[in-house]
DNA sequence: ATATAGTATTCTGTATTCAGAATTCGATCA
DNA sequence: TGATCGAATTCTGAATACAGAATACTATAT
């Protein structure tokens, strides 16, 4: 079935010929549609965890999420059912789910993946997009340097992320940012509960502009170690911290 | 609420030892619990994908999948949001679902996905498992040349499944298997393709032991770059076939 | 007083039902 | 003959309903 799409046609149904064309920008803005369900409950329980709300430990009771977010049992399943392929839940056998636990080692593990994937990034951008990293790169260092003055924590997370993910575009390897995601809430949790706490550290952003140079100068060698380097480094800080006040998981009825 | 389980009463609830003690393989088996209905869902239609009977550009009808599964779509729709989520389905927007492509640079992109996922996992087990590596590994090699000699797609396939899936294993890191599983999924209906008209690369088994050397002499950075260059090896041996017949994805109904 | 057995409650997994959106087919008009 | 509008069908997403399993509670007996 190939839409026969031409001329004068076009006028009318302009909007298919955004369908299986999710490149090109031009096309008529499509009609922003609400996320599923699924998606926003998703994103709602997502936030819950990030922002420390649900604590690890924390028992998941599928009707009291529904009732709290005003949807029906099936979609807030599908996202637990998601969450929990993604290890942010955990199953309890006999009790169902519960949030996953901060447990440093697994923290660790965390970042080793992290890690790797982010060395991949970083060397793909080297390699295919040098000219489009040293042209837009440095708002993003401009931009995180202004978080530290602030020193907000909300604005720091979004000025990291931000960075972060800009490499993922350069990348041209759709499946890194995926893939990335779900590390992502874990670190917005632990890097806030370490921000919250903690002088910030200020040479982030020094590492960074030296990563985005070696991506500029199209050293993808240097790049992927630098990234690397990064990310085991600020895992080794996050653990240190997060490692102290470590509570044994323990399965805790929800507020 | 702890079990006061010992003597006489560990003969009659013997199973509540197991519940959260998932390391003890001593215990009594824990009664082969089915797998729930999504899981098997998620299985059967993966096999359907591996081994060709659902081909790219398929589209998904949830109502067909269920009445020929003989479940009701519930689970089902579950196990498509699942699929989806890996990447294995696609969105058609308006059409529900389709099976994702197999295009050439999807494919090159999860290999290099891949090879640093399997870089980390050699590398860690270099780095914790040199000794159980030297000693359990051989075994692996050999089963691999067995299958090499019988022939049998299938049978290759899962040596090489295996032999990789030891070093996860030895990595000592619980994040790369099921990472891993999504790629393997794809590896699996690829590798099949190609394998089922190609000559057999022979020497995969050589690489294979040469990589495991690196392991069992504990030289972590030698692992590391042995894995990564075999995969990328591997992939473009695929890439190079799969390429040549690529077809553009072009929705068909199911049969 | 403690332990055990039986009962009630709660929660999950699955099925069924409902409503809305999109596509496809058919009819009408130029 | 071809295009456009409208109706019917089909499919998905979401809600409700149902059954089974596990836990928690309570009463009883030692």
């Amino acid at each position: 079935m190939i839409w026969s799409v031409s001329g004068e046609r076009a006028m009318q149904a302009p909007l298919h010929d955004c369908f299986f064309n999710d490149k090109d920008d031009r096309c008529m803005k499509m009609l922003s549609i609400q996320p599923n369900l699924v998606e926003q409950v998703l994103e709602a329980i997502l936030v819950e965890i990030a922002t420390g709300k649900l604590t690890p430990g924390t028992r998941i009771i599928q009707e009291q999420l529904a009732a709290a977010l005003g949807v029906s049992r099936q979609p807030v399943q599908q996202a637990l059912l998601l969450l929990r392929n993604q290890g942010l839940l955990r199953d309890a056998p006999g009790r169902g789910l519960i949030v996953a636990p901060l447990d440093p080692a697994y923290i660790n593990q965390m970042y080793e993946v992290r890690a790797v994937l982010e060395g991949l990034a970083f060397r793909k951008a080297a390699e295919l997009n040098a000219r489009v990293a040293a042209a837009k790169g440095p708002a993003y260092i401009d931009k995180g340097r202004e978080a530290v003055k602030t020193g907000k924590v909300r604005d720091l997370i979004n000025a990291d992320k931000a960075f972060h993910q800009f490499v993922y575009a350069l990348s041209d390897n759709p499946l890194i940012s995926p893939t990335m995601d779900t590390y992502w809430t874990y670190t917005q949790r632990v890097m806030g509960e370490v921000l919250m706490r903690n002088e910030k550290p200020r040479d982030v952003w020094d590492h960074h502009e030296v990563m985005l140079q070696a991506i500029a100068s199209g050293n993808a060698d240097e790049a992927e170690a630098q990234a690397r380097q990064h990310i085991m480094t600020t895992a080794a800080f996050i653990i240190e911290r997060i490692g102290a006040d470590f509570k044994e998981p323990q399965i805790s009825e929800a507020g």
